[in-house]
DNA sequence: TGAATACTTCAGTCTTGACAGAACATTCAG
DNA sequence: CTGAATGTTCTGTCAAGACTGAAGTATTCA
């Protein structure tokens, strides 16, 4: 691996940094931005070396990467060691963070919300304030969750014209 | 302050639980979601002694939520103390929250992107699919900025009914 | 078969950031 | 002017979780 450029580390350090920002483990972010910029698939000791951390900080962070659909597991000729990639498209990525946030943290928010929703109505209740804005708050999630399966299903290209487009909304819903 | 009850406490504690998983620290989340649920202006101590946390943590955490703009500070008559009153509105409330990460977070980042791609640019190249990445990378960003701000620009009721509506996008971007 | 290679898992260490409690600052009532 | 009430800031402690290096497992090849 030729030493990073000094842009390259730039972009690197910085996604990693967002990565915190957003609950994501530093080295996780780290090395989906190496991955991403890659010309070509890395084994686990190439990224390891390139970004100073333990090899057993790359695997389990691999895995984990993994386990969010953002990078897979290739096999190179003549090499017995796994190579790894990350998804390029930057629409898919985007789209592969959303459903699985959706998945593992909206969803389950919604069945708690759900959950006190029901149990702060059968109560003869003395807190129908925080019945009203919890109902309130699971109606939200509910409303942009079910426009988000509709965006989702679109096919992609009408989905990034549907996000180019914006100058036109107020025309379209002024109708 | 009466006890919480049980489904209120299970909302406080998914709501920090959450705000983890997003990079906010636990307690300001809690505080955030004790304050929507609350009927009136609480104040620091009360805050303090319901979620049983140190009162100093509670003065930082209310700083973090009010440099949000999610919780401002008002008087009560007859009483010294600051109450803190959480934003209600749920639809507000994730504007400021989206307003707030775009200004911390996705600007910053696009200036940080900007930069790395003209300093690819400029070097005679060998990381040309790092240039091309970043490029994409800093694309999308810009374009799904316009795309808020042109909904952010939106009247409120408006704005709901673009979220709302979502069964329509088809037959309206298959014009 | 066993040495070499690759990968994972585990146990302990280290770091970061959260937190408590104390010290400090400010305001106000008397 | 003083002391009580309130709020903020600071310092040291602690805990969570990130990380390392080593041990363990699996696979391949000689």
């Amino acid at each position: 691996m030729p030493e990073l450029s000094e842009p390259i580390q730039t972009f690197i350090l910085h996604w990693g940094e967002m990565g915190t920002r957003w609950g994501v483990n530093r080295t996780v972010a780290q090395i989906h931005a190496l991955l991403m910029v890659s010309d070509r698939p890395l084994p686990a000791d190439e990224i390891a070396e390139t970004l100073q951390v333990a090899r057993s900080n790359v695997s389990t962070s691999l895995k984990e990467l993994q386990s969010w659909g953002l990078v897979k597991s290739m096999h190179v000729l003549g090499d017995r060691r796994d190579h790894f990639q990350s998804e390029k498209d930057v629409w898919d990525m985007f789209l592969i963070v959303m459903d699985e946030r959706k998945r593992r943290e909206i969803d389950p928010s919604i069945a708690v919300l759900r959950d006190c929703a029901e149990a702060l109505k059968s109560e003869s209740n003395p807190e129908s304030h925080a019945e009203k804005q919890i109902g309130e708050l699971l109606q939200f999630m509910e409303t942009t969750n079910s426009w988000y399966a509709n965006v989702r299903k679109l096919p992609k290209p009408l989905m990034i014209r549907f996000f180019k487009m914006g100058g036109r909304l107020n025309k379209i819903l002024g109708s």
